[in-house]
RNA sequence: UCAGACGGCCGGACGGCCGCUGGCCCGCGAGCGAUCGCGGGCUGGAGGAAAGUCCGGGCUCCACGGGACUACGGUGCCGGUCAACGACCGGCGGGGGCGACCCCAGGGAAAGUGCCACAGAGAACAGACCGCCCGUCCGGCUUCGGCCUGACGGGCAAGGGUGAAACGGUGGGGUAAGAGCCCACCGCGCUUCCGGCAACGGCGGCGGCACGGCAAACCCCACCGGGAGCAAGGCCGAAUAGGGGCGGACGGCGAGGCGCCGAAAGGUGUUGUCGCAAGGGCGGUCCCGCCCUUCCGCCCGGGUUGGCCGCGCGAAGCCCGCAGCGAUGCGGGUUCCAGAGGAAUGGCCGUCCGUGCCCGCAAGGGCACGACAGAACCCGGCUUACAGGCCGUCUGGCGCC
RNA sequence: CGGGCAGUAGCGCAGCCUGGUAGCGCAUCAGUCUGGGGGACUGGGGGUCGUGGGUUCGAAUCCCGCCUGCCCGA
C-alpha cells in the first residue's frame, strides 16, 4: 500500500492518499479526536509519519445519491483548498458529511473545516 | 378567445480560473526489456428516467441423451410487429364522455366442487307476506241487480314490498284473475346465407324462456418456461494446498495382469486394471441411459493483500428516401459518443433565461431559488418521480366576418 | 445482485388463507369500594386497516402499481 508513496514524493502538505478500508475508518473513529461543525464532522488520528491521508463518509441519512455525491465532492474541494501548507502531515483524517454540507455557503464550509482542524489539534 | 383531448420534443445557455478521471502525444527519470513514476499539452466525460428491478433477450459459467407423467410459476379476444416479451401497433367486443378521445387480466360457469352475509315469503331446477280472482258457508245491508266483513277449498304471480341480484323487459291481445297463453319490438339461445385471414358483424329463419352471478374462489383448457448471475467467468502474481498419518475390515461375481504348479486344459495365490452387482448423483416419480466411488473409525492440516481481461462498434445514434393506416421493415449517407472501482463528471465567479419577494411614480436595482434525480456488463420494454417550456393535430363553447 | 416478511386504536398483537360483525391485552376517561393513594370491580370512548387503482352487490381480506421499515443469501 505504501509503494506508491515511496517513489512519488508528494507536494508539501497535500494529501498523499485516501482512506479506503473499513478498518481504517474504524480506527480513526475509535482512537481519534472529534470536532463537529454545522457543515461537517471531523475525525482525526495520528497515522503514518510524514503522510497525510483523508477519507470521506456520507451516510444514507443525509439524502439520496445526488445529495450524498454533492456533499462528498464539496468536502473534497474544501480539503483540497485548505490542507496544503498547514503542516498536517502524519494525520489520518475522516470528513463526515451532514445535512448542511450540500447547502452551506462554500466559504463558510471552508471556515468550518479550518475551525475543526484547530479544535482537533491537527493545526495550531 | 376560453376550456379540453391526443402525439412528439427540450429539460437551463455562453464564458473564465482552479481541480478530478479515461484516451492520445511530448519531455525527464528508472529498468536489459515489457513497462513504471513525475511534469506538460490536446481531447472525451451521467439520464429521460441513469431510479424501482416488474418482464424479455445478449453474454458467461453450470447441468443436459431421450421420453412420458406430475408439480410449480407465468400468460390468456383476433391479426400483425419484434431477436424476444407479460411490450408495441391495428382491429373486435364491453364500459365511460356532448365531443376530440379514454379505460378494460377480455378463454371456459350445459366437467366438477364451493360461495351468494343482512333483509326478504322466496337466493338457484325457489317461493306466496300483503294482494288479485272463483266457488261454498255464516253474518250484515239492499232501490232485490248485488255489495261488505269473516272462515274454508281452489286458481294466479300482474301490482306492492325486500335485496346487488327475484327464473326475461316494454306495449297490445287474451282471461274469472293471470301466465310467451298469443302477437310486435328488444334481450337470450340455435342456425341458413353474406362480409371478414380471424376475433366478430349484418340480414333472415327457428325456438318460446329453457341455461342467475362470482373463476383477480378452487379449478378446467391452451400455450410458454433448465439453473444461476459480471461478486458471471478467465488470466497473472503471492501464499497454502490440491492431502498426510494410525488402526481395522474385506474385498459379492466374472475378466485381465503378475507369481507358482502343470505338457495342456486348468488350478492356486496376489493385485482395485476392466466389467457386472451394490451404494450415491443427474429438480420429483418411472423406464432405458450416463457419471462417480474399496469400505469404516480416529487424529493432523489451508489460503483468499493485489493487478489485468471481461468493458463498450452496438438488435447503436443522427439525416434522407421507399413500403405500410401503424408498430416496423428495407435501402443510402454520416458519426464514434463516459468507463469509475471507498467509486471521476466538482468548486468559485461573470453575463443571460425563468420564478418569487423587496425598494422605486417610472426607467431600473437588490436578494433568494433552479423539477425529478447520479452510469457500475449491455440492450429492448414496463412502472414510478418530475419545476418550467416548445411544436403539431383535433374537440366543445363564445365572439366576429 | 438475488430472495423473503411486515405495515390494523397511543403501544404490542389477532382477524386476511375460506370476502359481509374490525377483536384482545396494556394505556386512557367516568363511576363504585377507601379518609386519600395504590389496587380491585363495573361501564365507556378511541381505528383514512400504509397509499393509489381494479375485481365483486360488497375488500382489512382477492389482484396490480407505489411508499416505508425489517430480515436472510452471495
Amino acid at each position: 500500500m505504501s509503494g506508491a508513496a515511496d517513489s512519488a514524493p508528494p507536494r508539501p502538505g497535500a494529501p498523499a492518499g485516501r482512506l479506503k478500508k473499513r478498518k481504517d475508518f474504524l480506527r480513526v473513529a475509535s482512537r481519534g479526536k472529534r470536532a463537529a461543525r454545522p457543515g461537517l464532522v471531523l475525525q482525526a488520528a495520528p497515522g503514518d509519519a510524514g503522510t497525510l491521508r483523508i477519507g470521506f463518509t456520507v451516510t444514507k441519512k443525509v439524502g439520496n445519491a445526488v445529495v450524498r455525491n454533492r456533499a462528498r465532492r464539496r468536502l473534497k474541494e474544501a480539503a483540497r483548498l485548505t490542507l496544503p501548507g498547514l503542516g498536517a502531515a502524519g494525520w489520518d483524517l475522516v470528513l463526515i458529511g451532514r445535512d448542511g454540507t450540500g447547502r452551506r455557503e462554500f466559504a463558510t464550509l471552508v471556515a468550518d473545516l479550518r475551525g475543526a482542524l484547530r479544535q482537533a489539534g491537527v493545526t495550531p
